[in-house]
DNA sequence: ATCATTAAAGATACTTGGTCTCATTACGAG
DNA sequence: CTCGTAATGAGACCAAGTATCTTTAATGAT
């Protein structure tokens, strides 16, 4: 299991290398951490993790890696933006407001949808950000139980 | 004209007045302002056209303004988020990414597909965010004149 | 009309997310 | 191994927004 996280890590570094990037030891450090971690987070949560690089290092590899698409940018519902591990490609996320875990929407059909109601309205359609919040199967598991249990 | 962009601020006081709050001269000017931008803009477009309020007093209106529904935030492309006016209750905006006006989308026909597509994944659906951008009627005709005048 | 209450304004310090500059360090091609 | 250049770290700076505190002004009761 942890092998297999290293090796995600690697795949990481690999993608920079691949651009022409050079594989630092600030960077391997972000690659790593970003690789284990679950879900979205932010810059900050970035540092905490890795107080030894400097503020600007941190950012500087979250746009890096963001621009090379192995990070995406999600839009939490009150607004914060944050960073999570991106599977290329054009996709949509279904994030849980609860335990902040989220699943990629692929197949988007709302393309199409999208396509033809902007026509309807005169508009030239480019691009959309759509971002899906709700609980995933097991928070809405134990929410339910947590509600049997208060009864 | 004129006349009727006033009665636009005159409406957005009176929800202030409706939910309890205050008609102060501040309040008023913000509205003026906003009644009168055609498109997004940030709390900084306000403090230029503003100069003589207090910034605090830019942000307290901005936030009163969105919780009781006047204005609502609209995320541009890049992850910023702009202010407008809002026409109550839940909708979409379809944003120009040429000159920034935004027409709304009402019918919101992708709830349903939503819904589908979050219940075959196990998630049980809360909400969501939509952004499409693309270009207005007006610019995507400009567009084309530039092109063909490229020609 | 005026006065007291209290909400709101203004000044200002602080926080957070992010960029810019610049001097120093260290990757990796030759 | 060494040299050019990319990347780092420190720190100033910026924009958006919040918190605190004192002063001002809108409103309801007299």
């Amino acid at each position: 299991m942890r092998k297999r996280v290293n090796a995600l890590a690697e795949q990481l570094l690999e993608t920079l290398e691949q651009q022409g990037y050079r594989s630092t030891s600030p960077r391997r450090a972000v690659a790593q951490v970003i690789a284990n971690q679950g879900k979205h987070f932010t810059a900050e949560d970035l540092r905490e993790k890795l107080p030894s690089l400097g503020r600007a290092t941190i950012f500087r590899s979250l746009k890096l890696l963001v621009e090379t698409g192995v990070l995406c940018r999600v839009l939490l519902e009150d607004g914060d933006l944050h960073y999570q591990l991106s599977h290329r490609g054009h996709h949509h996320h279904l994030l849980c407001v609860e335990c902040g875990s989220s699943q990629d929407l692929l197949g988007c059909d709302i393309e199409k949808l999208l396509q033809q109601t902007s026509a309807s309205h005169g508009f030239e359609l480019s691009g959309h950000w759509l971002e899906v919040y709700g609980r995933c199967r097991s928070c809405s598991k134990s929410e339910t139980s947590v509600e049997l249990a208060a009864v």
